[in-house]
DNA sequence: CGCGATTTCATACAAACGTTTGAAACGGAT
DNA sequence: ATCCGTTTCAAACGTTTGTATGAAATCGCG
């Protein structure tokens, strides 16, 4: 029972690092095996398929963060007076695990941002569904408190920024470090949370 | 020289159409070439490989639309007065290209978002070279355009936000049609665009 | 220890992949 | 009609893919 538990997530670290790097598509099962020195019939056997290890990677990877971020909203509501949470409150909720996953993943900050992007692209109607399972109570909670902390805005309007705050923080992970011309300024992680806060923030108060 | 033309714009569209729906990685050329009904062979002839058509398909969907954005900067421009062309003129700019040229295709609106979507988290080296070298030339136009516009932004600032709302377009036009929640109101696209726009400048306007 | 269940292993399999080949069919110019 | 360059074709190539198999190794437990 030891050694179970040993290769099966030493399959997740190496699969996650894999995907997050070249793409889900792009990893062989034996890509993956090969790295993680373990032998090639292992995923087959802990997982069943490359689609089960797939959709095991992203819940591992995507529930925390989602978790995180709900209750980073409860613990809000909490401690906000009777109009709610402060809208950069929200947001920073919703941000700042995603961001903070990378950064506990220690050894490779990119890594999680890029896995993280690339669910988003993957076609797979398997990991859509998943996805959509995964996002969904987190989409709710957002909405209202976003609602109550923006009462004049419509709750499709809501929707609308929603998806606009979602795709200008993952299409950041994805490449922040890519594609930098040289005369950017090296700002650091925490002070590129901050803008991106506070462009999403102005973003949803927008007449 | 007639049909080869034809052939070659046929496997065109097919592959834009098929990577659009499924992703680069799961479309095989056998499908691009069942579907476009020419031989196996045609894509190795006209093409060279699987990678050269990809790029091929990305320049054809990429290039015009970025030759338009700069097209519509360089109008603006010439008719603006001597601050330069609104915020909400140069985002549009911007934006409105890429939504139009899904419009152009008629057959299939969501074709071209979704593609445009995809090229961004495909992480083939070879790819991420090409869409370097296409959007370079416009992300330094838009630099100049937005820093005369907004003079008391840094240079450093307008990058991150012009990501951020890069994301915000891209993301938007990817899963615009998915998960949907059914009590959104069903905006039609030309709202959905000014709702992006001002979105963008309200954040381009954050302090 | 010895037994039963779990995990690892080397190997094999069939299918799908991108690409190549050489001959056949075609086009327009002479 | 003949010729030459271009394009299409059916067939095959060697890899690589995900998965399956059955035996060996390992484990916890009585």
């Amino acid at each position: 029972m030891k050694s179970r538990k040993d290769t099966r997530s030493r399959i997740l670290d190496v699969a996650e690092a894999l995907f997050s790097e070249h793409g889900l598509e792009r990893v062989s099962v034996r890509d993956i095996t090969k790295k993680a020195r373990v032998n090639l019939a292992a995923i087959n056997y802990h997982f069943g398929t490359k689609e089960d290890l797939i959709a095991a990677v992203i819940e591992r990877q995507v529930q925390p963060v989602n978790d995180a971020r709900l209750a980073a909203l409860e613990e809000l509501q909490a401690t906000a007076g009777k109009r709610g949470p402060k809208l950069e409150s929200i947001l920073e909720a919703f941000i700042r695990p995603a961001v903070q996953s990378c950064a506990d993943s220690a050894v490779e900050q990119t890594r999680c941002s890029k896995f993280f992007g690339r669910c988003l692209s993957e076609p797979s109607p398997e990991v859509e569904n998943l996805l959509k399972k995964l996002f969904e109570p987190l989409v709710d909670r957002m909405g209202e408190a976003l609602k109550r902390a923006l009462p004049r805005l419509s709750r499709t309007d809501i929707f609308w920024r929603m998806k606009f705050t979602y795709g200008a923080l993952h299409h950041w992970l994805l490449t922040k470090d890519k594609w930098l011309p040289d005369w950017v300024e090296d700002a650091d992680l925490e002070e590129q949370v901050q803008k991106l806060i506070a462009f999403a923030a102005a973003g949803f108060r927008a007449a």
